[in-house]
DNA sequence: GTTCTAGAAC
DNA sequence: GTTCTAGAAC
């Protein structure tokens, strides 16, 4: 009974492995030929549904061009990151997001490979948000504005990168409200506040 | 990135 | 006893 259990797991994992390129922070890049994620493509990048998304809409903009992450990103990929910025913002301004308020960054320390923009409501609404680490990671200076990494990167030819301990104490940062002064003592407290935000 | 679960917190 | 968080995953 256990060692059939064990095979069929292990079967599953070869599946997931196969899927994956090998590791499961591969797993963006075939999430980006997964026809049931993507909304729009083209030559130069794929925008996905988020498959865990942390909000009721929630984005990846993934460039075509292989940039593993933000800290292998230089003034040569300006041109790239203002057009991603402007599919993000022109993916905000269609009809089913209307009265819909978004965020736009990239995570300062992403888990996964190559480089994506996270494009989210602000709802914050999503049984798929569990941890503090995801609510502190779209909440907190981690997530890095798009507009800004664009704004420096043109004026200074580089993008002003967080160190590791900076990321660590965002991610430590005591859960709080986005939209109010209330501190949830939990983050079951948290998401049972918010909903009163909602629209 | 998620899942699972031990043990801390309540 | 139950809820919740946080660290391992070979």
């Amino acid at each position: 009974m256990s060692g059939k259990r064990k095979n069929f797991d292990s079967e599953n994992d070869d599946l997931k492995k196969m899927k994956t390129n090998g590791h499961w922070s591969n797993g963006l890049l075939s999430a980006m030929e997964d026809p049931e994620l993507i909304v729009q493509s083209n030559s130069k990048l794929v925008v996905i549904q988020d498959k865990f998304p942390k909000a009721e809409f929630h984005y990846l903009i993934i460039p075509r061009e292989d940039i593993h992450s933000l800290k292998a990103v230089d003034k040569s990929h300006l041109e790239l990151l203002k057009y991603m910025h402007n599919i993000g913002e022109r993916l905000t301004q269609e009809p089913r997001h209307q009265s819909r308020t978004f965020k736009m960054g990239y995570h300062a320390e992403a888990s996964m490979t190559r480089l994506h923009l996270h494009v989210i409501s602000d709802d914050m609404n999503s049984p798929c948000l569990k941890t503090k680490k995801h609510w502190n990671s779209f909440t907190t200076h981690f997530l890095l504005d798009s507009k800004e990494v664009c704004e420096n990167l043109e004026k200074y030819g580089k993008i002003k990168l967080l160190s590791s301990e900076y990321c660590k104490k965002m991610m430590d940062t005591p859960l709080k409200c986005h939209k109010c002064d209330y501190i949830p003592k939990t983050m079951p407290d948290l998401k049972k506040h918010i909903m009163k935000h909602l629209k």
